[in-house]
DNA sequence: ATGTAC
């Protein structure tokens, strides 16, 4: 038995806890939050998941804690990227022993992929007609954004609209799983695909910018912040929530879409949300520790306030977990929002073989091309390592297995 | 992760 976490303490700056027990921590990642842990505004310390790995500026699975600023980079350009999963009234027994239709049924009635909608059939280019869920959700999102473009031109060129109810690419999936009892599950993994992107990218070159202006010498360009209280603080915090929302509602109307699926393939109805959780883990958010209030930025990290319930998948071959938060304030109440890569796409590619993706993929409905092996099991941390590590951050509610996954 | 350029 090991210590609950690590501290790695830098010659400047605050201090690193790592939930890094028995699971693997990069020495780049390390040096990436030895720089994140010297900027003057962070709160306290960095807290690192077990699912740690290098990202651009910020480390995937961190959780940054900051007074008075915020680093639009830490936040990254999948903002409100997250997990969405609905607990339902079927057992593994309604399902056919074939369950390539449920795949298929699925793979139609959610566009994914590049692209998403505008590709129809030849027509490359031109976006198919709303249809009308999207349009409904919509139009909750839309008067905050055409202010957000009137100000923030860039933004009129995205495929906001166009984007919603579409998975994307890359670690993007939907599944259908069962739990411990046979109860079948749907979880599905996206963001707020163009526009977050958009975003995103915007701010980060903008925080830059104004580092140049202000000569502000920073350990990584990449760490450029906003100050609270400027304009562009106020701006980036609308835009921030805005794509959040887009993000949480993306994925509600793709559950809704895969629910339907599924009910017209068994052609019956059946309760879909016996239980259901739709939580970030790339979010800024206000929230109070330790007697203060401050800004905490998850790149890659759940929120798991005591009693609150989150989503950590594993990898397409392994088991995933409905958690419950145990509040710890230590880690400003935050969990691992996956396995986290162990190997770069390329490596994968280049290292695991077309047999080894499926002996790990067996018993899986999902693809089992040359194509998907940047996503193969192999590439990610053991998921009940990582489960191990955080015992003291959450306890496991449902463990998860899948049977189909459709992958971006 | 994404859209776009090469």
């Amino acid at each position: 038995m090991c210590r609950k976490y690590e501290v790695v303490q830098g010659q400047k700056g605050v201090p690193i806890k790592a939930w890094t027990c028995d699971v693997a921590f990069e020495q780049a990642a390390k040096q990436q939050l030895l720089n994140i842990a010297q900027l003057p505004f962070v709160y306290k310390w960095l807290a690192v998941m077990p699912d740690v790995h290098l990202g651009k500026g910020a480390t995937i699975g961190s959780v940054v804690p900051t007074v008075d600023c915020v680093i639009p980079a830490a936040v990254g350009v999948d903002i409100g990227c997250g997990m969405i999963a609905c607990k339902t009234s079927l057992t593994a027994s309604d399902l056919p022993e074939h369950l390539g239709a449920i795949r298929s049924a699925i793979e139609q009635a959610v566009p994914h992929g590049r692209s998403a909608r505008a590709r129809k059939g030849r027509d490359k280019g031109a976006w198919g007609e709303i249809p009308h869920d999207v349009s409904c959700a919509w139009r909750t999102l839309a008067p905050v954004f055409d202010q957000l473009q009137e100000k923030h031109t860039v933004l009129r060129q995205t495929n906001n609209v166009n984007h919603l109810g579409t998975l994307g690419t890359g670690n993007h999936f939907i599944e259908v799983c069962l739990d411990e009892k046979d109860s079948v599950w749907f979880m599905l993994h996206s963001g707020s695909r163009g526009v977050g992107n958009r975003i995103g990218t915007h701010f980060i070159e903008l925080a830059k910018k104004e580092m140049e202006r202000w000569q502000i010498q920073l350990p990584d360009r990449d760490l450029a912040y906003l100050p609270e209280g400027s304009e562009l603080f106020a701006d980036y915090m609308q835009s921030v929530v805005w794509a959040q929302n887009y993000a949480r509602i993306n994925r509600e109307v793709m559950m809704q879409r895969v629910i339907q699926a599924v009910q017209k393939v068994l052609h019956r109805t059946f309760e879909a949300r016996v239980e259901a959780v739709n939580c970030h883990h790339n979010y800024v958010n206000r929230e109070h520790h330790y007697g203060n209030d401050v800004w905490v930025t998850r790149k890659g990290a759940v929120s798991a306030k005591e009693g609150q319930l989150g989503i950590i998948p594993g990898s397409m071959g392994a088991k995933s977990f409905i958690v419950r938060g145990k509040g710890n304030p230590e880690s400003f109440h935050s969990c691992s929002h996956g396995a986290g890569r162990v190997m770069s796409r390329t490596q994968a590619k280049k290292v695991v073989s077309l047999a080894e993706h499926l002996a790990a993929t067996q018993g899986v409905e999902c693809r089992k091309d040359e194509a998907v092996i940047d996503e193969t099991p192999a590439a990610y941390k053991p998921i009940d390592k990582v489960m191990a590590a955080q015992s003291d951050l959450i306890e496991v509610v449902y463990t998860l297995k899948q049977i189909v996954c459709v992958k971006g």
